[in-house]
DNA sequence: ATTTTTTAATAAAAATATTTACTAACTGTC
DNA sequence: GACAGTTAGTAAATATTTTTATTAAAAAAT
């Protein structure tokens, strides 16, 4: 695969100096400017980036020969003068794969190097736990998916497996789940799949394609809240991801927002996570429950020890009142949570993703209203308040992003 | 003076384009690199730079004569081979002026282009209120200083003043103080002094002097809690000052923390500032002694409505019981805000600034246990939590940086 | 003390990029 | 429909930058 070779040579960084090393850092900016402002003229793309027209023209024929770019004919008129063409980058020269791994499935899906998502298999059962088996099935998992794909699609250039916990994405390290070896997760998962992989965390991938794909246009300073069994949080500072020292950033479901008594599953009381996830959800359903409350999930006998989230979800969809209250009464005490973020980010924009932002309008207007109760209302005002596009899709294309941009290194 | 016409030029990004810009990039790359590695070699900024020997040498040359680099004579033995020249920026070449304005006085002092603290009034009296009055006053204190300083040290290049509240760093403008005019306040001090001027949050800008100046070595993420009157944060996030969208980041004073039922100047109930602040700590004194409480300010006959921090601060480095009693109360409080913080940012050092931290020990050490009780123990133990080092200097120092970096475009 | 090794600085040659000038291609107006 | 006005693309000339080779200077080895 000769466009394989050539990708792989403008993206590292070894064994140049000078001419050539700048000509490789040209072409990643030609690339990048391609990707974020789509098809260019050659003159437009000697004026952003302070080089000559004949320099850009020599780049651009190369990247035309290495398969990345193309030719897409004139540009539309626009007033006088002779039209330009316009240059693109090749939707089909490159693929990256996400794996976004949940509690009970995985999402995966495929990126091609438009940034399409080409193919993606949702609600893939799956059973997330620290055992040499679950990661022997993830595997499966990655290699069934590939291995259904066309040939035409098969020149994947990386992917990016996303995990909860803790993750340290520099050298792909993974301590909550599959810490088996010495070697980070990363390289195993190289060795097997014989792809270059990312490891990073889930709430920070979802993060990363609302960014990029989603409903993210001109703004730079987002906060993603993942509202799923756990509280996750992804910060996306300056357009890149935030991470902290070690990959611990982030740590939303932890802070120590209310004064009770219940003991988190990190250790501590108080957490955000112990009155405002969907643990919680379900463990005060159950007290409510056991109190006398009823619910349509009693009715249909769905109660058992394993209720799990998504039930409560459809059944407030379905109206279902108890659901409802419930979940109004989480979105005023994660509103409260993100309240403090508010104040501390100044933010642009917050988005509501993860499996509970499907309640809509059920989880979003408490959120609202308590944002209005604690923030500064002059930071408040400042800050625009919207639920995910990508819904349930985020995580996967967030993975290929993280994917492509770090092997692009724009990440 | 020829020289501040051509260190202008270097930083002006206008009328260029090409080569005359690429090379004003490079110079500006050339004093980065000389600033923070120190004094160096020829070969060493062409390999760090990625430019050739003899373009490197022309630059060189170029600043020499721009009377902004010198040469330093030759480099130490280090093994064998020909002794090369060493070469570093002019510390007397120019000047930039940082104004920190407190609540009862200003500091203000001078920096060289070495970041060498040429001169530093400390203490001017001064009281801070939103009037015309203040402001006259204020530019007076300015002028004076500049007046007194010898011929040698007054090209001054920039200045940046801080101030508390609502700054908006990027377009110059003050909301919570002196916006009196359609302009930018950071326009009007511009006419009036004939200097650049730039404006910048008080807690910002001693983040940003102790960042530069004061103990932080390699860390790239750090927080710095400004601990007076109020209660501030300055965010530095990759080595950059993070603001947030309209500059309003950073209001960890006004997080809501607690449940109580104190009205806060923000109109807001439960802010951590309603229990964890100079204003708070005022408050619960007065109380105490109104309790019954004895403290050497009441045999002093020091408590009058006008009681100041300073007084309380002062009394517990006297071992003064309720003092010391009432600050590690404080502590405990704050150091319940500085948890969030370090769940969210898993920052690498957390620094303990503003005037309550001249009280040492008697603050940090409740701070820490509560970061121990409060934040999650792993991200925690990942977290250093240092005093200022440069202290009461740190606003000061901060405000010259700010003015140098803007102007010479690094931040 | 002399030679060898190592590194810096400089000069000249080669490679590379930018300007400038020119031609091509298009729009709109008289 | 010719012509003026614009903008794109290309070729040649000019300018700049990098390479390579050479010389200079210092330390280590003989």
């Amino acid at each position: 695969m000769a466009v394989k070779q050539s990708i792989f040579e403008i993206f590292s960084e070894e064994n140049t100096s000078g001419v050539a090393y700048r000509n490789k850092a040209f072409k990643r900016a030609i690339i990048n400017h391609l990707d974020q402002t789509g098809n260019s003229t050659i003159t437009d793309l000697a004026q952003e980036m302070n080089i000559s027209v004949p320099k850009i023209t020599s780049l651009i024929n190369e990247l035309m020969t290495d398969g990345l770019v193309q030719d897409y004919g004139k540009e539309d008129s626009k007033g006088g003068g002779r039209k330009a063409n316009l240059y693109g980058l090749v939707a089909d020269s490159a693929f990256f794969l996400g794996v976004d791994v949940k509690q009970y499935y995985i999402n995966i899906g495929l990126l091609d190097f438009k940034k399409n998502l080409v193919k993606a298999e949702m609600h893939v059962p799956y059973e997330l736990s620290n055992t040499r088996e679950a990661f022997d099935q993830l595997v499966k998992v990655i290699q069934t998916f590939i291995s259904q794909l066309p040939e035409e699609h098969r020149n994947i250039l990386a992917l990016c497996l996303n995990l909860s916990g803790r993750i340290n994405s520099e050298n792909g390290y993974s301590y909550s789940y599959f810490h088996f070896h010495e070697e980070p997760l990363s390289t195993i998962l190289e060795q097997i799949t014989g792809i270059r992989t990312f490891l990073e965390n889930d709430s920070r991938a979802m993060a990363y394609g609302e960014f990029h794909n989603g409903l993210v246009k001109e703004e730079k300073n987002v906060l993603f809240v993942n509202m799923d069994y756990g509280i996750g949080l992804g910060i996306m500072i300056d357009g890149k991801i935030y991470r902290g020292k070690s990959g611990f950033g982030g740590e939303f479901g932890h802070i120590p927002l209310f004064a009770n008594e219940i003991i988190c599953h990190c250790g501590k009381k108080g957490c955000l996570e112990t009155e405002a996830s969907g643990q919680a959800l379900i463990r005060l359903f159950k007290e409510k429950i056991a109190q006398g409350s009823t619910s349509v999930l009693v009715q249909q006998n769905k109660i058992p020890d394993n209720l799990r989230l998504i039930d409560i979800i459809q059944a407030a969809k379905n109206e279902d009142v108890l659901c409802i209250e419930l979940i109004a009464e989480l979105g005023e005490k994660i509103g409260r949570g993100i309240s403090v973020l508010i104040n501390i980010f100044n933010p642009e924009l917050v988005i509501l993703g993860g499996i509970l932002a499907e309640t809509g309008d059920y989880v979003r207007l408490p959120i609202r209203s308590a944002l209005n109760k604690y923030s500064l209302s002059l930071v408040n005002n400042d800050t625009q308040l919207h639920m995910s596009k990508l819904q349930e899709k985020a995580g996967v294309i967030g993975g290929c992003l993280i994917a492509r941009d770090k092997l692009l290194s724009v990440q």
